[in-house]
DNA sequence: AAGTTAGCCAACCGCCACCGC
DNA sequence: TGCGGTGGCGGTTGGCTAACT
């Protein structure tokens, strides 16, 4: 028997589970101030909710925490869950630091639901490419014949650079990647060096002269290596304080 | 309109690491 | 050094809702 079956079990049956009321929620604010976002077990008594310590510490993480966003995961915040994912598996937690008012529980969730079923093969990223469009514009390509393969679900109200191409049947969606606003003031570390690297990733692909010879899987620049990475840095990317 | 299916997400479960005694 | 308590993490489940038939 674990301990918190133990601890559930020395206060009878009458342990509350299941969806939080806003009474509750309210509750475990006024005490999580008072008291601190550590002892939980203590939270959890002073402020009788009736909650194992556990179940409140959840609660304040996933949904009461400041700072949390609760919008839609944007196509940035989508790149660095896939590359931090390649990088490091299903380090949740770790992920989730790197991502600003992200909580592990929901990239876990945003994993599960889009992204783990789209996971890129080697022939799939061998069919990404980068071009132009009818503007321009510096795009990337995925070239194929099967409209529900990988890029389509890139084609979603979050990922407002994707589009449709006319040009070729080949061509079925692509990805402008020079559509993202660059020029907007960065507000925190974590959207300088967030433009930094898409800077960096134009440059490089500015820089290719072959288009076909990209070897980024997804929309990865190549430009980061083991040596110069800016997903490796141990410390988060921004300061919430 | 009703029933079924699929997708999403909040919450729970079980394991493990850490810490204090 | 061992043990119990606690928090943190990843995996899983269950309920709600939208889409589909």
């Amino acid at each position: 028997m674990s301990n918190e079956t133990n601890a559930a079990a020395t206060q009878g049956e009458s342990m509350r589970k299941g969806p939080w009321h806003e009474d509750e929620d309210e509750r475990l604010v006024t005490f999580v101030k008072l008291l601190g976002s550590r002892r939980w077990d203590y939270v959890a008594r002073v402020s009788g909710l009736n909650r194992s310590g556990k179940s409140c510490r959840l609660r304040w993480v996933n949904y009461l925490r400041p700072n949390l966003k609760h919008g839609s995961i944007s196509a940035e915040e989508e790149m660095i869950i896939l590359k931090l994912h390649e990088k490091w598996g299903n380090k949740w937690s770790m992920i989730a630091r790197r991502l600003p008012g992200r909580t592990d529980n929901e990239i876990k969730n945003y994993w599960r639901t889009h992204l783990s079923k789209k996971a890129v093969t080697q022939d799939q990223a061998e069919s990404f490419r980068f071009g132009e469009d009818d503007h321009g514009k510096q795009i990337f390509v995925f070239q194929g014949d099967d409209s529900n393969s990988y890029f389509k679900t890139y084609n979603g109200e979050s990922y407002n650079p994707c589009m449709e191409t006319s040009d070729t049947k080949n061509i079925a969606y692509a990805a402008a990647v020079s559509d993202f606003d660059l020029t907007v003031t960065s507000t925190s570390p974590y959207e300088t060096r967030l433009s930094d690297w898409i800077l960096e990733f134009q440059s490089e692909i500015k820089s290719e002269e072959d288009y076909n010879t990209t070897h980024s899987c997804c929309c990865y620049p190549a430009c980061f290596t083991e040596e110069n990475d800016l997903w490796g840095c141990s410390d988060s990317l921004w300061n919430m304080e």
